[in-house]
DNA sequence: ATAGCTGCAAATGCTTTGCAAGGCC
DNA sequence: GGCCTTGCAAAGCATTTGCAGCTAT
């Protein structure tokens, strides 16, 4: 379609900058999937939609170098990964702490502005556990 | 293969009648099942973890009639199915609105008593679309 | 040079399906 | 009897893995 690089992308060097500084070698590939996911604004893709988008950019990734990509990129802290529907793992590139709207329709994710959601009174983690993380999915019927 | 009935399990009549009422007949496997399910308290379940306790239970079903069970339950509104980790679906006996701790290391699900989250602020859906329903899932690291 | 990546295809694991045989009303 | 259920095995997906060849440093 009509995915060419626009001015508006973040510059290479940004992208490359990103992936030195979590240690991970800034090959062709994972140059190339780095800049689709992080060149514009926040998305939500899954390795299949990932994959073809490279397809469609004239990037040739094969599919198990998307995956590798994008729990690399998550182990490192540049994705987040969410798991809302057991047919596929969604990851996100906005990292900071926010919650989601789950289209049970299309299957689209849409983040929710911070502020709209409070959670008041959090409970303790049983046995003195460590709380990793809190997700709030909103399922919407459309 | 015939089921002994304990006493400490809710009587038999009860689960056929829950079976009744939600318009599934009631087979001698969906009886077994349900009596695993709704004979004990609340509790959280996998396709699999379900079926190993029918084998110990001495109740001869097969994985897919597990599956099949399980998805019938969910749409007759006697469980609730529940997405924390992509690997596999837990079912929920209890239906009521509540949230849930994950214990990321063993995979365990623990209900979060009802009153210790409160959502504070929840955002319109977008598009006038109709939220239909609101899962909280505290990850803890164990 | 060499440790780390990639690609392919085969393997895995959870879940669904097709269809003949069986069981509930 | 008729129709819903079951069981088995095979098929389907998303994801992972093994390994030979490639590449960034």
């Amino acid at each position: 379609m009509n995915l060419q690089q626009k001015k508006t992308s973040a510059p290479d060097t940004t992208v490359l900058e990103k992936l030195r500084a979590s240690g991970l070698r800034p090959t062709r590939q994972r140059l190339a999937l780095a800049k689709l996911l992080f060149g514009r604004g926040h998305c939500h893709v899954t390795a299949e939609g990932l994959f073809n988008e490279a397809k469609q950019t004239h990037v040739n990734v094969s599919l198990a170098t998307v995956y590798n990509a994008l729990h690399d990129f998550t182990a490192k802290g540049l994705l987040r990964e969410i798991s809302v529907d057991s047919s596929s793992s969604y990851f996100d590139t906005n990292t900071d702490d926010h919650h989601h709207f789950f289209f049970e329709g299309t299957g689209e994710l849409q983040d929710i502005p911070p502020d709209s959601v409070r959670i008041a009174a959090l409970p303790e983690a049983p046995g003195g556990s460590a709380i990793s993380r809190v997700d709030v999915i909103i399922r919407v019927r459309d």
